[in-house]
DNA sequence: CACCAAACCGTAAGCGCTTACAGTTATGGG
DNA sequence: CCCATAACTGTAAGCGCTTACGGTTTGGTG
């Protein structure tokens, strides 16, 4: 046991106990070349004083910082009800994170995690302040429109999830079309389904007009029907997928062969409002989501998606992030991801799971 | 449209455009007072460059860094099989850090994630890394030994979660033995069950061990019987409960009453692996988690629990965090939430769920 | 053994900000 | 109208670290 010094130790305490000066000190923390006895002396004093270097100073003096921000859309509060607890829900966003960090980790950067409300118009506050604290930034979906991305991403660098790439920013998004080519194709070639309704996810996002074009393109050479419009339209969430189905259903419109969800997370709520209402999948209708969410997989779902390679979308964009920050050969601008269609049985396809987590 | 500025700007840049000194800036950056026409010049010039001041710069000037650290563990991928993106499934840590986050939004602070190994024995250079950039440390369960936490608690405030305090860190749980004493008399006194066996969780953690203590005490109190022991020893998580249950169930042992499980994930591996043996709960055997997490309630399981408020931990974890970093008055060495038990369906009450989610 | 290059080290400047201190200007009472 | 006092501002030091620069040591060579 040493004294306990009373202050925070810096390398000046590292020096004055190693026998050497700050400047040996900071080139030994550093792996610069140094002889083998300084070396030696410094690391002892090092651990013997538990020394750690300050962040802030090692940042100020020009160094990285090592930190990457991470800014997402907090869903709000839905209204009371059986989805209520969405923004608990835990799904895409969070296995985008844990994908994210997986990059962050392999190059010893940690992570500064910030939402924002969905009700929050102008985080520019929020994002600025970040900015301050990190080397560079990696934005979700709809947080910041793409002219606030330009400009962030001319002071820091940026990368983007399922935006649009600027002049300055990187994006990194899966192949929506294709996914939803193969998807659609299944349905109206494979099963014959004459009239699909798109369940829309936020109209403006670009996944959601990216998922919206290729369905009614193949639809269309199949010649098929597409339904949309505004009784259609969801937001990504179970709930809002539940409220659809609610009103079509109170309405007593027409179902069409097949629901085709913007992700899984709104087919969840598709499917269990149709439940409630004694509506079988896919006997009556069938119903498919986007995504693959690894909740649908662990519960055994039976739901046909897409698959989305959500964790490699995470890490690849930490990569393409780590490229800007290094200046390392610029990134792609765009950076595109496969996807691959998933067959369960909620198309309508035999398919025998394993069993059912609950007991019904 | 002002020119480019080429190089970041500083608070040198606003003071020249405001014609006053960076130390005028800086007091009006931060409140401080000054006459209202030099406030309007600073704030103007600000605008109008769109300064963001550095972090590192303001950190290392004795300023707060406003980020406080969050350490996890992160559960390493289980054997192969339907559980083998557990690490994905994204349950109770997640909804923690929520409540993390919720409390630190509301000061103003940042959240620097960083999850470590569980394989990872000696995670001191990721926390004394972590140590550097931020202004205090909370950590899961698990992550550091009682020694380890007292180590770091004298270097920078520390805060646990269902951890145990030490002279210089404050711990933060839920009150676990009063939900289990509830739990357990529900069992053994409201439905009358004898034999109750224990699916622990990792045996040194505080939770488990006070789980363990409390319906053992209750159980006698009542004449019915504990079963614990080797072969019921589970790992918090979904595969380790279904493990548990093939290695019954293969080698012909008898079930219990009722199967009273550390925590939700492992009575959701658990009734999946005895519905694949068509064992049905209630009916057949009682089974009890622990948490009430979302995903439990979002898909109407019918799982009798007892609740932890799991999002105020979090929140409660980062005041008590603030509470240390702003020397405000010492909160309470170990902060305990209350828990409440909650009767659905698996512990054979009668409960009619609204619907299961996805039609079987 | 003298000399030169290479290898290493210490000195000191500077990163962008906050703040004690001293200097300046406004305010109000006598 | 003068001066004490209050209110504000600018100057400069310092936070802990990295790194350019020049001095010192080391080791190889003639």
């Amino acid at each position: 046991m040493t004294t306990d010094p009373p202050r925070v130790l810096t390398i000046y305490d590292v020096a004055e106990r190693a026998g050497v000066s700050i400047a040996s000190v900071s080139r030994v923390l550093n792996g610069h070349r140094s002889r083998p006895d300084t070396q030696d002396r410094v690391m002892s004093a090092v651990r013997e004083l538990g020394f750690v270097p300050s962040g802030a100073a090692r940042a100020l003096s020009g160094q990285l910082k090592e930190v990457a921000a991470v800014v997402f859309r907090r869903a709000a509060d839905s209204p009371d009800g059986v989805f209520s607890d969405e923004d608990e829900s835990l799904m895409f966003a969070e296995v985008l994170n844990r994908g994210i960090e997986a990059g962050a980790r392999a190059r010893g950067f940690d992570l500064l995690m910030s939402s924002v409300d969905v009700y929050d118009h102008s985080p520019q506050g929020r994002i600025g302040s970040l900015a301050g604290k990190s080397d560079g930034l990696i934005l979700h979906d709809k947080v910041l429109s793409a002219v606030g991305v330009a400009r962030v991403a001319r002071r820091i660098p940026v990368v983007t999830l399922a935006g649009t790439a600027t002049e300055e920013s990187v994006n990194v998004r899966s192949d929506n079309a294709f996914g939803m080519r193969e998807l659609t194709s299944h349905l109206v070639n494979g099963h014959g389904y004459q009239t699909l309704a798109y369940l829309a996810g936020h109209v403006d996002s670009p996944d959601n007009v990216a998922r919206t074009e290729a369905l009614e393109l193949v639809a269309a050479d199949a010649g098929a029907e597409v339904w949309t419009g505004e009784i259609w339209r969801g937001n990504y969430l179970a709930s809002g997928g539940a409220a659809v189905i609610s009103r079509i259903l109170e309405r007593a419109l027409p179902l069409p062969n097949a629901i085709v969800c913007a992700n899984d997370q709104t087919a969840i709520g598709v499917m269990f409002t149709l439940a409630q209402h004694g509506i079988r999948v896919p006997d009556d209708v069938a119903v498919t989501g986007f995504d693959d969410i690894p909740v649908a997989r662990h519960l055994h779902s039976q739901l046909t998606t897409v698959r989305q390679p959500i964790k490699k979308l995470g890490a690849t964009a930490f990569d393409a992030l780590y490229a800007l920050i290094t200046g390392a050969p610029r990134p792609e601008q765009d950076i595109v991801l496969p996807t691959e269609l998933v067959v369960r049985g909620s198309c309508g396809c035999p398919f025998e799971p394993a069993g059912p987590v609950l007991p019904s």
